[in-house]
DNA sequence: CTCTTTTTGTTGTATTTCCAACAGACTTAT
DNA sequence: ATAAGTCTGTTGGAAATACAACAAAAAGAG
């Protein structure tokens, strides 16, 4: 757990946590480090959890499937960033989604009884840790609300355009990666694969944008 | 204020909180009611907000404009529920989305910085008030999520079929009312509205559904 | 009640998307 | 280096959607 040290200090979970207590807090929320491989589901939808995960190297995606197996990611959760933690608070029994390592991870899973009900020694940063998940919650409502920006365009390439101009504006500059790859950045925009691959051909012809694989630049 | 009580008991942010404290926390919290018209104009898009507020009669709905004019209705929020808070609790100086009053309604607004800092007289109430507040952002969470899952739907029919049914559920019976005029159920699952007419037309004549008005029976 | 406005349903056409199939580029394993 | 597998771009036809225009029904105003 200690090679995660710098990580686990840019969690906003812990933010406000001093890095001398960070690992006792650890100890106290039963916090378990597991090992993922490429396409390894770590949840299943249908399953019932218990626990929530921080992404500590990797990555995953929140993923929807209806039974035509049509897929719908919701997100991607990258290095430091929480998963499941909306179903834990809620209390929801039956997750509605499964999560999907998209790359080789290490994710810590912690225990949403101990996080809710005080104990003797993290009792101190538990009032703290409630708000700063009140925080994380509340900023993945508004990351939701964007996405769903995206998907009511009405056409594939105000969609991409959409999606892409966000990016830019996160990565603060023209030139940005994305975490996808074209049919999962399809699924996340909820288009034809094709259909948007003929779009960017198009929106470079007109020199709107270029791209190399993930790499993408707005001109 | 006095009128509202009933309501305010329902209302799941003061959950926990005895009947009796309830108007003292109120004032605690500046608790500001006010009165809107039908149509009226109660958050406008990119203004700055330090409250949020609370449905005690009437209903508004989370409405989101790009510059085509194109609308797309993010939720509708009945009686004694919340509005604003997500924004509020991530921080969100300039509102991405307009809050528009439906219906005549009486709304009651909660300065956002009170209920974050503790004070004198709501001290004991003030960790309650978070852990609720976090528990009603996770299940708008998963309330967002499952808009998504409608909107990314592939086909008018099957979005309102999932939708639909999920209102069925949500009523606990397969005759209900939506919150929606045709237009707006429209805007709401992005999709063109005499498409959708059309469709629902299809839907009662295959003997899938009927409906009057607002009212639906799934058969 | 009558007139006006709003809401809903219907239709035809242009546009867009979806789907399936395929070829080339790139990766990975052996 | 070869072969198998994956990812991306391209195309054509079928299906679905968007848009506009209009008629009928319902609601609201005077």
């Amino acid at each position: 757990m200690k090679k995660y040290l710098e990580i686990l200090k840019t969690v906003k979970l812990f933010k406000g946590i001093k890095e001398s207590d960070l690992m006792l807090l650890l100890g106290c929320l039963s916090g378990k480090l597991q090992h993922y491989e490429k396409n390894e589901i770590v949840f299943m939808s249908g399953e019932s959890i218990n626990s929530f995960g921080i992404v500590l190297a990797g990555q995953v995606q929140i993923v929807q499937e209806d039974f035509y197996g049509n897929r719908s990611i919701l997100a991607n959760i990258g290095v430091s960033n929480l998963f499941g933690e909306s179903f834990a608070c809620a209390g929801i029994k039956n997750l509605p989604v499964s999560v999907i390592a998209t790359a080789e991870s290490d994710l810590l899973f912690i225990d949403c009884q101990r996080l809710a009900t005080p104990c003797v020694n993290s009792c101190a940063f538990h009032s703290q840790l409630i708000q700063n998940m009140l925080h994380i919650t509340a900023m993945k409502n508004i990351s939701l609300m964007q996405k769903i920006e995206f998907v009511t365009k009405r056409t594939t390439r105000e969609k991409l355009l959409a999606y892409l101009s966000s990016e830019a504006q996160k990565a603060g500059s023209s030139c940005f990666s994305i975490p996808f790859n074209r049919q999962e950045l399809a699924d996340y925009l909820s288009v034809d694969r094709s259909a948007m691959s003929a779009e960017l051909g198009k929106l470079r012809d007109e020199g709107i944008l270029k791209f190399h694989k993930n790499h993408f630049e707005l001109l």
